[in-house]
Order: structure tokens, then C-alpha cells, then sequence
DNA sequence: TTCAGTGCAAAGTTTTTGCAATCCC
DNA sequence: GGGATTGCAAAAACTTTGCACTGAA
């Protein structure tokens, strides 16, 4: 069956426009990106797109199960291709995204399912953490934030807001 | 060393005072809950304290570690006893949380670390997925494609947006 | 031609900031 | 008494909604 955009929405009755692929195209681009960051890709092309207008569009394409939006860090959403399934790994210090696959959480599905009977969809949600260079920074300079006192020097901290 | 409350901001030359005590309280209480969350059930006590005060009660707390915030679901943080250390599995469709020991990701964290360099934090972020009881009902009310057929027909209550 | 889709402006939400009054130490 | 804290109001950040115009089919 056509899996294009434009068949997509033709199937459901709804139309095709340039702002929709741009929007589309943006999201395939930028990997997962804030619904502000698929706004400025797609003004890169057509400044006269508004921001609305992408709001409005992720969440169609959402509905449409083309996109599909994860939690990534602190509260803005992300929007990523459907297919482009993976585990999120975002690093509260410097906000950097990584990936890997699925599998690694294929154990961890099986005994929260088992256990609790809940089924995880490793996709939605990112893991957080701390990335290798910023795991190094913290080695290497002391510098300018030893805020972390006495109390306990736990992983997370900072990073966010 | 006194770890009360009132110790721990004294040593940092800051005073106590019955909102932050009440905030904290109300963290406990609740286990995981949002700023809001955390007014109401202040508000039970003292209807005088404003939310204002609870965001900036909620951040001093976080930075003296005694609590910690993780991103359920949506956008909004919940705030949560830094001791209280688990995985946070949240229904995405009726928003739910439920509680796993944080060593269901221990395996998953000597992944990460080992094939990324990426210290994972299992306590930040939550999990999503389906609970037992919405999973159910996904069963009976049938329709087919229980499990691959996250492609349309999710985020059903107000598990998100 | 028709009505889904868009842009713009205004309204909501949620969180932050400025400041004078308050109250802890 | 002095300065940290609070409450209130206003601002800021982020999304959604209402509506008249535009344009895809």
C-alpha cells in the first residue's frame, strides 16, 4: 500500500501540503527534535510557516503513527520517526542524546512483565545519565561547579530546568 | 551529623521555616508528585503558603539533596525523597506509576557504561509502558494488536499531553 | 466549489522573577 | 536588627484555541 505521506493522509481523507512534508522532513532530519527546533528547520525553508501550524502537525503525524514524541530530559517533548526505534540515552549535564538498541531493554521488559504484569515500550522514554565526556570533565577539572556537597554525591543532580 | 531538615539548612546558613517543612513533608507523603501536587496537599495544612513558594521550597531541596525530581510521563517533574531510590514504570495510559527496585537496571547500566561510557541514572527517568490493569483492558474490549500496534490508538486518559 | 488547513492573535498552563513585608536566628 | 524568606503580582515560557482567509482535491 502507498506509504508515502500524502497516502497516508489521503486515506483518512485529509490533504497533503508542502507545511506537512516540511514538517516531516524536518523530524526525519534533526533526528528527535522539540516541536520549537522542527519550527526553526522548517522556517529555514519556508519562514512563513508558524508555529502552530507544527504543533499542530506532530500531533497528526503522531496520530497518523508516522512520528511518535519520548520525554527526553527535562519537559519538552521530542519527536522522532516512528521507525526509528531505539533507547534514548540523554545526559542531564549536557543535554546530548545517545542511542542504542531496543534489545537492551529486552530482559528488563520480560521481568517487568513477568513481575508486574507491565509492558514496557522501551522507546518513550529516555534514560538518563551521565555521558562519557562529561563523566571525563568530572574527572579532569574540578572546575567551576563542586556545588555537589557533603549530602551525597549521587548521579543526578543539576542539568535540568 | 544532624540530618534533619533544619541541620542540613543551617549548615548552609539558611533558616528553616514551617513552609519548607511542610514541603518536605508533603514529599514524603505523597512519594512521587508534581509541584502542584505538593501545594495541595501543603494548602490541606497552611491554605496561606503560595505554589511560588513551593516551586522555590522544591528546588532548594533538590540542590541540598534531599529530594530529587524525575520526569514521568509528561512534561511535569515529580519530586520524590532523594533516598527513595527506584525504577519508575508509568502507565501511558492512565498514568499510573509503579515502583521496581532499581537493580532491574543494573544490568542494563553495565551495558550502557561498558559499550557507551554512559553512567546511567536509573532513578531520573521513568519507564513507560502499559500497566497490568490497562493492558486488560486492551484485551477485552479486543480489537486485535495488543502489544505491535502502538502505531494509532495510544495515550488514552491523561497519561500524556 | 468545498471544506480541510493555515496564519495570526489571543487565551491557557506552568514556572520564574521583582519587590516590599515578614519573621527566623 | 539584619538578612533570608515569603506572598503577591507581573512576566516569561510553552501550548492550545478561535476565527477568517487560503488552497488542495
Amino acid at each position: 500500500m502507498d506509504s508515502t505521506l500524502k497516502g497516508t493522509l489521503h486515506r483518512r481523507g485529509l490533504r497533503m501540503t508542502p507545511q506537512r512534508q516540511l514538517v516531516l522532513d524536518a523530524v526525519r532530519e534533526l533526528g528527535h527534535a522539540t516541536p520549537e527546533q522542527v519550527c526553526s528547520r522548517v522556517q529555514a525553508t519556508a519562514p512563513a510557516v508558524n508555529i502552530t501550524t507544527v504543533y499542530r502537525t506532530l500531533d497528526l503525524l503522531e496520530e497518523l503513527g508516522v512520528v511518535r514524541h519520548a520525554h527526553l530530559g527535562h519537559g519538552a517533548p521530542t519527536y522522532s520517526e516512528h521507525q526509528h526505534r531505539h533507547v534514548h540515552l540523554v545526559c542531564h549535564h549536557c543535554g546530548r542524546v545517545d542511542e542504542a538498541p531496543t534489545e537492551l531493554l529486552s530482559d528488563v521488559a520480560s521481568r517487568t512483565l513477568a513481575d508486574l504484569g507491565f509492558h514496557l515500550d522501551a522507546t518513550h522514554v529516555a534514560l538518563s545519565g551521565t555521558c562519557v565526556d562529561c563523566a571525563h570533565d568530572d574527572e579532569d577539572s574540578a572546575d567551576g561547579a563542586p556545588e555537589q556537597d557533603d549530602t551525597a554525591p549521587q548521579e543526578g543532580a543539576e542539568g535540568d530546568r
